[in-house]
DNA sequence: GCCAACGTTGGC
DNA sequence: GCCAACGTTGGC
């Protein structure tokens, strides 16, 4: 999952444990929340237009997929006039902390290592702007060791 | 259904 | 600030 740093980073999860991942207004990225994302699930953690950019740490999927309330807010900046509440267009997943990376796994160490064991992974592709995109496990476990972290993979 | 125009993301 | 890579919108 991707955040901009300057308006939600890690170490903002870190200090409110939880948040609700608002705001998503892509059809993709809100199937992933919707339809593929269970409790308990890990995430990666990416600051994206960030100095640089990369994985800053790991969370973990607190809730099933509910209706995006900012969808329905007027007052919001994610406000959507044509979301139907009794058939809601846009959908969140609340997020929780699990740990911040001792160092960040930068988006040129995403890409180094893509020549070899991370072949594939999206967020390493040019062009890839989906900010809720799916991770492999071994991908995933892979940048858990460039990062040097603690958390194990289940 | 096609596609040009436009807007956004996000790396650099 | 630039621009590639999309996604969305709307005319036809």
């Amino acid at each position: 999952m991707k955040s901009e740093p300057d308006v939600f980073s890690i170490d903002d999860l870190e200090r409110k444990g939880r948040e609700a991942w608002d705001g998503v207004r892509n059809f993709q990225a809100r199937n992933f929340m919707r339809d593929e994302m269970a409790v308990g699930d890990l995430v990666l953690f990416y600051h994206s237009n960030a100095t640089p950019p990369g994985v800053a740490g790991v969370a973990r999927v607190a809730t099933e997929a509910y209706p995006d309330p900012s969808a329905f807010d007027p007052d919001s900046k994610y406000y959507d006039p044509d979301s139907d509440p009794d058939a809601p267009r846009w959908w969140l997943v609340e997020v929780e902390f699990v740990e911040k990376f001792a160092e960040l796994v930068s988006l040129d160490a995403l890409k180094a290592a893509a020549k070899t064991d991370l072949a594939g992974m999206l967020v390493a592709r040019r062009g890839q702007r989906l900010s809720v995109q799916p991770v492999e496990k071994d991908h995933f476990g892979r940048v858990l060791r460039m990062a040097k972290a603690k958390t194990r993979i289940r």
